[in-house]
DNA sequence: CATTATGCTACAATATCCGTAGCGCGCCGC
DNA sequence: GCGGCGCGCTACGGATATTGTAGCATAATG
């Protein structure tokens, strides 16, 4: 495990030149399988592979893609047991675990 | 002010066969602008395009099918005022508020 | 009627995503 | 060694989504 990639073609995340960190935040978000991909790894790390599985087997192009995205901004990392989110990741993931439950209810709601 | 539109090509959201109402819910955020929108509705209503001009103009093809899907899943409506979010969709507002302040500390990090 | 603003749509160009296949590397078991 | 396996990661072409520009129909206002 762990040989480690480029990482070195980055570019700006798009809404990170208006000065308004919660819009560079929100569209690193709102990009496909980006939450899905967080939302996986929130209990415990997993290799790339297993990620793939677990978010309906999506093409690793995207996986990648977005794993190197969240490596940019310090949310994801590459440890020894696979891809695991960091300290930061963690908090981020508090802030819209209640998203769960909220789900769950409105899915009941238009049934 | 409100015509209202077909609001009936609906498809099911990807993720809604899986039975866990959470990858629904992710795979609706999970796109383009509608994090963004959402965003942007959290403190009072807007116009079609006034939203469009506070979403860095983005296009309105986009904005509109986004604001389709946000009124099939009950968290938009549209009202005298413009787009407003439902009782619903101040509920999921509020569960990823919290992201504002977490983007600030995130943004001093990688500074 | 002319103007303005609304919600919304058509269309072509572009960017993004997708699935498939495959690379190089390290780790075992033989 | 060396053959197989799983890992992280990438190339490539086709499918899909997003973009920008222009425009429609309607309603309210002057």
């Amino acid at each position: 495990m762990a040989k480690q990639a480029s990482l070195s073609t980055k570019r700006a995340v798009r809404g990170s030149r208006s000065g308004r960190p919660v819009m560079a935040l929100l569209d690193l978000l709102g990009r496909r399988w980006t939450l899905r991909i967080l939302w996986e790894l929130r209990e415990q790390p997993l290799t790339s592979r297993a990620l793939r599985t677990a978010c309906d087997d999506a093409s690793p192009t995207v996986v990648q893609a977005r794993l190197t995205e969240l490596r940019e901004a310090g949310f994801v990392e590459l440890g020894e047991a696979g891809y695991g989110l960091t300290p930061l990741g963690r908090e981020l993931k508090e802030t819209f675990l209640p998203l769960h439950r909220f789900a769950e209810r409105w899915s009941k709601m238009n049934s």
